[in-house]
DNA sequence: TTAGAATATTCAAGGATATGGATACTTGGA
DNA sequence: TCCAAGTATCCATATCCTTGAATATTCTAA
């Protein structure tokens, strides 16, 4: 089914809290804003917690990182993101 | 936060399931395809889990419906679809 | 108004997922 | 080499979600 290949992503978009961590990351190159640490803190949640959400946008190809040091930032891979979005949109339309 | 109003509709799509079933459906004002009790018996699935499905789609907006007797036709509401992808795209575009 | 067909709702069970504590791992500095 | 900071993994628990059986509801036809 051509549709499955967007279950993961979906997925990974439908947590709140995901969606809110989404939306504070940078973009691939862009200037570093906030290590995971950092991103704990301000969503309120445990740093286990969060890199656990971290790696399901990581598994569903939505964010990057980049180590420096111990710390980890993470970035939005935004040209998968909008490739999932038009992607599904395009298969939704030509039918 | 902006993206708080798309957690609903992610939700509703992360479902396998409900991408297949969303992908069988005509969009509105489209000639009609399946009634629910054909649209089960194609997803392999129980006319109640069926039902369930369909209404959290239609919670999430994303479909209507038109019953003809006994019978429901349910329809892909585009707009409202095309409305969430593109709007959430812009959301991630401008930060 | 009664019977039957189509769909929705209720309810319980099982599976999946979010969450955080404890801990392991990795890195840089002393 | 040892320690501390930052992050990931493991594990247990609580909650949410999917599923289908039983039942209710709605509608049509007779």
């Amino acid at each position: 089914m051509e549709t499955d290949r967007y279950g993961t992503v979906f997925k990974a978009l439908s947590e709140p809290v995901r969606l809110r961590l989404l939306s504070m990351l940078p973009k691939r190159h862009q200037k570093r804003t906030f290590c995971v640490c950092e991103l704990a803190e301000r969503l309120a949640i445990s740093q286990p917690c969060l890199s656990h959400h971290l790696t399901v946008l990581k598994t569903a190809g939505l964010v990057g990182f980049e180590k420096d040091g111990c710390s980890a930032f993470y970035y939005v891979e935004h040209d998968r993101l909008v490739e999932c979005l038009d992607g599904f949109r395009k298969t939704m339309e030509e039918r």
